[in-house]
DNA sequence: GCGTGAACTTAACAGTGTTAAGACCATTCG
DNA sequence: CGAATGGTCTTAACACTGTTAAGTTCACGC
């Protein structure tokens, strides 16, 4: 059954092809500047080859995501594993985070900046269980609750927290990306300003 | 010269029509769903008329969004002068920015969750100063200083400050609006739980 | 050697923003 | 009064878009 395999490998190379020039074409030019016809011809095929790896656009582009999102996944573990005092990891996650987003403006955009669901059959796949971005919120609750019961803050409804500071987060994220001409002076030190306000209001 | 008058006024009826038009596609199908043929459609007329009134498709959202959002500066001025104690004025505010948003989720999510300026000829407007979105912002820094000088909120750099409230109730708007499946529990809870934590992180 | 089925392409449909050219028609001027 | 102007609006067209249906090609198992 060696050949199968071969095939199966095969088929995966070539997924993996629309997959990178998708990213790159999500990267240069936004969600709305991807087309399936551009990503076939960045990879010589036909854009309805594209439809045989991928249910549609939108699943494209969420597995493009996925992919991506992975890494800050991986980042936040990091975070997380080399910081034993739970504060200072949620503080560094918190940073980490919004750098993250920075540094992939156009994914970070299409995974939590468009508004799915208009669509009733497309799910909205992106706040699914179980996807990458919500493995990254699960971060918050573990190193809240953990906080909490070392009495570094204040107790408090751990999931409404984490809630809070996930928007708080995103909000710093997706405003620097949407509106890089506001003048925001230093937008590092914004971002800081708002986790310090966030994790300090959390103390009392 | 009461002829002119008449024309001006004519061409500003249809004017409104395109838009009072396009505020309902907006609303109803979002911003990508929003098309010039719908909108033409709906008043009878053909869809290259728009431009005789628009620049283009983004102008003509951008016009949408300005007049809605000139009803959140007026509820937001009316927030301020009815309450006299800046630090309630700043909290009540920015809860009112949530529940604005929440009440427009497709308008706001133009206004502030597309990122304009891929386009260099395009120009963003919507970060432009003057617009109805950067007179809401005002709000901020004028209260901010006022809480400082009655010593209400401890002493900081009002701009930054101004800038980290703004990105955090745009995080939990437009959190809400993009994520209405992810498991919130109580969205109103969680945006009073970031505003309290963002105010409370000032005080020291 | 032949049929099967997967991988892939071509053609097409319905829709998009936008521009160019023309139609219409009230106002203005000779 | 008739002709010309100029603004309003329409039709036609271009170059795109996502997506589906049908057809081609070709390696594999029998």
């Amino acid at each position: 059954m060696g050949v199968k395999e071969r095939r199966e490998r095969q088929k995966g190379l070539l997924r993996q092809e629309i997959l990178d020039a998708a990213r790159d074409i999500l990267a240069r030019e936004g969600y709305e500047g991807l087309s399936m016809r551009k990503v076939a011809d960045k990879i010589d095929y036909s854009a309805t080859a594209i439809y045989l790896h991928f249910q549609d656009r939108d699943d494209l582009v969420f597995c493009v995501c996925e992919e991506l999102m992975a890494g800050l996944v991986k980042e936040l573990q990091d975070v997380a594993s080399r910081n034993p005092d739970p504060l200072v990891a949620l503080k560094k996650g918190l940073r980490r985070y919004v750098d993250f987003g920075l540094r992939h403006p156009q994914h970070y955009q299409a995974t939590f900046g468009i508004p799915h669901g208009r669509d009733p059959k497309k799910e909205a796949r992106h706040q699914e269980p179980g996807t990458m971005g919500m493995q990254a919120f699960g971060f918050l609750p573990r190193l809240v609750a953990e906080c909490i019961k070392q009495k570094k803050l204040a107790k408090a409804d751990v999931h409404t927290v984490s809630c809070a500071l996930w928007a708080g987060i995103h909000g710093i994220t997706s405003l620097l990306i949407v509106m890089p001409n506001f003048k925001w002076n230093d937008p590092s030190r914004v971002a800081d300003q708002l986790i310090t306000m966030m994790v300090e209001g959390l103390r009392t």
